[in-house]
RNA sequence: GUGUCCAUAGCUCAGCUGGAUAGAGCAACGGCCUUCUAAGCCGUGGGUCGGGGGUUCGAAUCCCUUUGGGCACACCA
């Protein structure tokens, strides 16, 4: 469907043009001041300049135009030169009618869809998920969902850390705690085990202790990278030993993942780029782009139109091994090649921009991905109440485990506070709820900016929270489920909105068809929070809604029905919109 | 030091890419439940949009400058 606003706007340029300027100036745009109108237009002082004409004199001739178009119901010009609309209510209702019926609710968009990856996660294995990844998660996690609506291809890439150090580490550590183990016996030739040597809850206690250890013990530190090189070459036991570690810990991510309504479409890794790295390097030293810097491999990236020095990428470190651009290289090779991607969007930390930038001229330079765009979306730290980087109590790192359960928590007291529902329904209710408080409390906020993570504030049943967008469509669920109840929705009464309406009424509908302007920017721009602000204001505008319309207690029928199908509407605008975010709505709350 | 992002009500955030009187929520205060969930609705108070300059009919928005802060600046991811 046309957009409301370009609806509007064609209609002026139009008029424009009949009076005799520049249908450019024609745009309308959403009133910034609904006292006086709901729509304006205020191209003719813009046209003022170049028509050398007084604006006023502009507005006017335009406004003559439009005066019996049916579209609008009132159109006036306003010193200096405003054009202030009202809207006609046949012909939004009409709009409201189409746009519930069409399935993307009016939705269309403006080029032919794309072939997009989607990288974000970014966990490392053997590792517990912390706070520092509810980020990247639930923006990444918003976006696959944003571009699969408007229609693209998207595969979402977790992107595994189970490459690095980090695994010798734990190998060599496994070898210090359990020498016993067959894969550490240099004269073993048989099979290994299917079952893991250990658990998800002693990987997790063995990482940090290596990690620990290389920190203090240089000896170990060099096991641990000999560890690592021979897995790199393929080493048998080891790489059923790393098996083992990657099966564990992707079991035990994808349930964490899953607790926060978070899918991946591939759980490939830093390994899976390995293979490609030995080729690519050659193509990179053949070609003449890399050279040798103080020992190490590196590719110069600065380019003319730098204002600051840009350090030049480091292909391989002077011991010989690969490391984080080069296994993103490699990973975007894998990809063109697996996926032929039109756009690869990377959901990462403000803090590797540079890190990617880099990647990103060094793909360019060497033709890695000549129809490739890649994307950088970096997004702010996660702080605490006092403005610094969240932390525990202790200072420690919160594992997201923790945080989702204390939000969960603060949002089971409340329930049980406020309502007398059994207490399993109050549990299952305050998880679904919680989630839509954590997610919304992240989304609301621009992605690239850092944010003030309070639980207390986003568990809020008030405000601009998860938990009101969730209470407002729970209160229309209650309705249309006590309509149901009395057999009317049988009856084809009417599939029309009302068109008489009270001001509330206009106001929700008025609200209700900005969604196809507002999904376009959010896709356009990479934008989940302005799903939220747009859910916000909507639920707003129900709520007024609801409290001066009694649609149960309404005794015309006709007008009833119309009432239900606004409901119907939004209900399913806010549904599709809370999904596009990556959480639901209740039954009750 | 260089670069980059940010600065809007006491607090947390918007501000539709230059428009009319800068908006919400929280917090404070005052109203509204025998009627669809009061987790709601209505109202009051609260601002040198960090400072200064410029661009123009018009600036929170664009440009310059200055102050204060976050972050990044070659062998970690």
């Amino acid at each position: 469907m046309k957009k409301l606003l370009d609806v509007m706007s064609e209609q002026f340029a139009k008029a424009f043009a009949d009076c005799g300027y520049d249908g450019k100036y024609a745009k309308v745009t959403i009133s910034n001041r609904p006292d006086l109108c709901e729509y304006q237009c205020n191209g003719a002082m813009a046209a003022a300049k170049e028509y050398k004409k007084a604006p006023f004199m502009i507005a006017d001739e335009v406004v003559k135009r439009l005066k019996d178009n049916e579209i609008f119901e009132k159109i006036q010009m306003v010193k200096p030169g405003f054009i202030n609309i009202i809207v006609s209510q046949s012909f939004l209702a009409s709009y409201a009618d189409e746009m519930a019926k069409d399935e993307k609710l009016g939705f269309e968009r403006q080029d032919t869809p794309k072939n997009i990856v989607i990288d974000y996660g970014g966990p490392n294995v053997a590792k517990p998920l912390h706070v520092g990844h509810l980020r990247s998660a639930v923006i990444g996690e918003s976006l696959k969902r944003i571009h699969r609506f408007a229609g693209d291809t998207v595969i979402g890439d977790v992107h595994l850390g189970d490459w690095g150090l980090q695994m010798g580490l734990i190998i060599q550590q496994l070898h210090e705690e359990q020498p016993e183990l067959i894969y550490f016996d240099e004269t073993y030739t048989g099979d290994y085990p299917i079952e893991a040597p250990f658990t998800i809850a002693e990987l997790e206690q063995i990482y940090p202790a290596a990690s620990a250890k290389a920190k203090e013990d240089p000896e170990f530190k060099e096991k641990a990278h000999l560890a690592t090189l021979k897995l790199q070459e393929g080493y048998a036991p080891y790489r059923a030993l790393w098996k083992h570690i990657l099966n564990i810990s992707v079991a035990d991510l994808k349930k964490n993942y899953e607790n926060l309504n978070v899918s991946f479409d591939v759980w490939k890794g830093e390994s899976d780029a390995d293979p490609y790295i030995p080729n690519m390097i050659e193509h990179f030293t053949e070609s003449g782009l890399a050279h040798e810097s103080q020992g190490a491999l590196v590719i110069d990236v600065e380019e003319e139109s730098d204002t600051k020095t840009i350090p030049p990428c480091i292909i391989r470190k002077s011991d010989g091994a690969a490391l984080y651009a080069t296994s993103d290289l490699a990973t975007i090779i894998q990809r063109v090649q697996d996926y032929k991607p039109d756009k690869i969007i990377y959901v990462a930390d403000n803090r590797q921009e540079m890190h990617f930038n880099q990647v990103f001229r060094v793909a360019k330079k060497a033709h890695l991905c000549p129809d490739t765009t890649l994307i950088f979306q970096g997004f702010g730290t996660m702080n605490g109440k006092d403005g610094k980087p969240f932390k525990t109590r202790e200072g420690g790192v919160m594992r997201l485990e923790s945080l989702i359960s204390s939000i969960t928590d603060a949002v089971y007291q409340k329930i049980m506070e406020n309502r007398t529902v059994s207490e399993e329904e109050a549990k299952n209710v305050s998880s679904i709820v919680g989630l839509s408080a954590l997610k919304y409390g992240d989304l609301s906020n621009q992605a690239s900016k850092d944010y003030i993570f309070d639980i207390e504030r986003f568990s809020s049943f008030e405000g601009n929270t998860g938990p009101y967008i969730l209470y407002t469509i729970v209160r229309i669920k209650s309705i249309l489920e006590k309509y149901d109840q009395t057999g009317k929705a049988s009856e084809s009464l009417t599939c029309k909105v009302n068109s008489s309406q009270s001001l509330t009424e206009k106001a929700l509908m008025i609200e209700l068809v900005k969604f196809n302007a507002m999904i376009e920017a959010a896709y356009e721009e990479l934008a989940p929070h302005k799903i939220c602000a747009y859910i916000y204001d909507l639920s707003n505008a129900f709520n007024k809604f609801y409290h001066e319309n009694n649609i149960m207690g309404e005794t015309d029928e006709v007008r009833q029905a119309g009432f239900i199908n606004l409901l119907k509407l939004t209900k399913k605008t806010l549904e599709t919109s809370i999904d596009l975010l990556g959480f639901s709505a209740p039954d009750r709350m």
